[in-house]
RNA sequence: GGAGCCGUAGUUCAGCUCGGUCAGAACGCCGGCCUGUCAAGCCGGAGGUCGCGGGUUCAAGUCCCGUCGGCUCCGCCA
């Protein structure tokens, strides 16, 4: 007989043979209710000890988590014993004949959802984790996910291609995992960090629309949304531009929220200048749903008598507010402000709103009409505290951002839904004062706007004004993405390598490849890469993306499962033509 | 590299602030009873080097120092 599932069965199912664990029993003496558990639920099992005194001894013997094959008739529960918690609550299996298949010891934990389990543990046993309910379904969610996302990038006439893991070291970006290569002494492979050139290459190739789910690796510090290695969906086309990136994946992550959650997400998603994002919520990934706006009100007190704000004007500075929309006590306030004293501030000033007048030490420098206006520009109500930082712009932008986050964690700020939004206008290039060079901050094949090549090529003077041709996608305050127009013609990619610091010589040793491709009629072309791992998550409403990944690693880069990584023996090494240095090298 | 929180039965936690009935609860596990439960119920039992090392003290789970591990964050990283 074939073996079913738990949900194939229906009321005229009749004799069915199914497979899987022994989730609990429950026994009445003379009765036994046995929970099976199979990939898709459970189903309730029975078995009479006046029906088959040998049967039910040897159900007596089982245990949690015994594989088990049984026998038996599907019938419907009696009248008043149905359990409209299950999906097979209608159903029960009067159990015929048994097959128990293994056997498991004591569990290190029980096999439901209602205690939580140290993370820590159920890494250890990810194969128990993963048989409870929450955990398994993360996965399946994920699953869909991708499933929605192949499903229509294929229909949009998109290629699958897979592209190299062992790859080249190149300067920029994320530090590299590396891999010596044994028939090469002496040299190492890469992992990719992300399949960038290769993608590049393919629309030179002529494939015009490419996609993949890249696995990428990269050798930094982990965090809640940060794993060695991550899975990308990696998307480039030719012939395009901006707008049609930002078209599709509109498009793409509308149909997986109305398929997977239902959620009908509002199109076209907004758009924020990279300035208005880290003005108005000083991060380059708000998540607006906090409110909390930052707001600029430098214009505002230009004739101000008060001196701290008057030498932060005449000093090049700004002067930003903050409305926290709620009453803070003045121990609070001095909470905030030493917070902000630790990130480099000298203090903030601060209002609170009372009787449509201004309370505080700072009120009697301020003007009727200033008063009016900064009220108006912060929608500020009676009961609000404002808090008003001056000083210079980038300390500004760093401060009020960092006073943002940490208001809406201490106040315990709740917010509910989907904030998807696009930044764009990003500058090309950023300045390092460690490297005493410019660094890209996107990568370094993104294009410039047209109208900002010639700052490139003039002297650098004004290389901070240069606009990219890039663009992030944020949701619920997390980057899931970002992508740009690349630099499809070898002069403009070889200005951009000597803008960056690079010698002739060095650019053509390390992106020879790439520019030798461009130089034979490279398309114009661009694209995207979206953090699967990451939009999973939020999309589950997860903290961390360990929660959707099968066998995450913890914050030391071990996985818990495996001890991963270990020691290699001497021979190993030897054949591999390395030396560990390490302290603690142990070689066995 | 830095900051914070956590580490006590198999599990989740209480006990730590004020050192001395402080080895405790619930669930799980083992045994028994029980014919309609479904997180079954009732009775009984086993189970702990309080992460590890050192110090203070007559006495340390509790105080101090160090260390290891997990998590969160900064730095780092698309």
């Amino acid at each position: 007989m074939k073996r079913t599932y738990t949900s194939l069965l229906s009321l005229d199912s009749g004799c069915v043979k199914l497979c899987g664990w022994v989730h609990r029993l429950r026994d009445h003496g003379g009765v036994i209710f046995l929970d099976l558990r199979d990939k898709d639920g459970l189903l309730q099992c029975i078995i009479e000890e006046a029906l088959n005194p040998e049967l039910y001894q040897a159900v007596r013997s089982l245990r949690s988590e015994y594989v088990i094959c049984v026998k038996g008739q599907i019938r419907k529960r009696p009248e008043g014993t149905q359990n409209p918690r299950l999906k097979t609550g209608d159903l029960e299996l009067v159990v015929e004949n048994l097959e128990v298949l293994n056997k498991c010891e004591t569990l290190p934990f029980q096999i439901d959802d209602s205690s939580p389990i140290s993370e820590e543990l159920r890494l250890k046993f990810r194969y128990l984790d993963l048989r409870r309910e929450s955990s398994k379904n993360a996965l399946i969610f994920r699953h869909k996910l991708s499933q929605s996302i192949r499903n229509f990038l294929i229909n949009e006439g998109f290629i699958e291609i897979e592209t190299p893991l062992l790859t080249r070291s190149t300067p920029e970006g994320a530090r590299d995992f590396v891999v010596p290569s044994r028939l090469n002494p002496g040299k190492f492979y890469a992992l990719a960090q992300s399949p960038q050139l290769f993608k590049q290459t393919l629309m030179i190739a002529g494939f015009d629309r490419y996609f993949q789910f890249a696995r990428c690796l990269r050798d930094e510090d982990l965090r809640a949304d940060r794993q060695p290695e991550f899975t990308q969906v990696d998307i480039e086309m030719a012939f395009i531009d901006e707008e049609d990136i930002i078209d599709l994946i509109e498009r793409m992550l509308s149909l997986a929220f109305s398929e997977l959650l239902n959620i009908e997400l509002k199109r076209p998603f907004d758009r924020i200048s990279y300035e208005d994002a880290l003005l108005t919520y000083g991060s380059d990934k708000p998540d607006r749903r906090y409110g909390l706006e930052i707001a600029d009100i430098t214009s505002i007190l230009k004739d101000t008598s008060l001196q701290v704000f008057a030498n932060a004007i005449k000093d090049g500075g700004v002067i930003r507010a903050l409305n926290v929309k709620a009453s803070l006590s003045r121990s609070q306030i001095e909470q905030l402000i030493e917070f902000t004293k630790s990130l480099g501030s000298s203090g903030l000033a601060w209002l609170k709103v009372e009787g449509q007048k201004l309370t505080s030490p700072i009120a009697k420098f301020i003007t009727k009409e200033q008063a009016d206006s900064i009220l108006r520009t912060l929608k500020s109500s009676d009961g609000d505290t404002i808090l008003i930082f001056a000083g210079p712009k980038d300390l500004a932008i760093k401060v009020m951002g960092a006073l943002r986050s940490h208001l809406i964690k201490e106040l315990k700020l709740k917010a509910e839904g989907f904030d998807v939004l696009w930044v764009v206008d990003f500058p090309l290039l950023e300045f390092d004062p460690l490297q005493n060079r410019f660094v890209a901050l996107h990568h370094p094949f993104t294009s410039p706007k047209e109208s900002d090549i010639e700052l490139l090529s003039s002297n650098l003077e004004n290389a901070s004004r240069i606009r990219a041709r890039a663009y992030d996608i944020v949701l619920n305050g997390y980057e899931i993405g970002g992508g740009s127009i690349r630099i499809h013609r070898r002069e403009l990619q070889e200005l951009m390598f000597k803008a960056l610091g690079m010698k002739e010589e060095e650019y053509l040793e390390k992106f020879g490849f790439l520019l030798d491709a461009l130089s034979f009629g490279a398309p114009p072309h661009g694209g995207i890469a979206l953090g699967l791992d990451r939009l999973c998550a939020i999309m589950l409403g997860l903290d961390s993306i360990r929660d959707v990944i099968a066998f995450p690693k913890t914050q030391k880069g071990i996985c818990p499962f495996t001890s991963a990584p270990g020691d290699i023996s001497a021979s190993h090494m030897k054949e591999l033509y390395i030396k560990s240095i390490a302290p603690s090298a142990h070689l066995s």
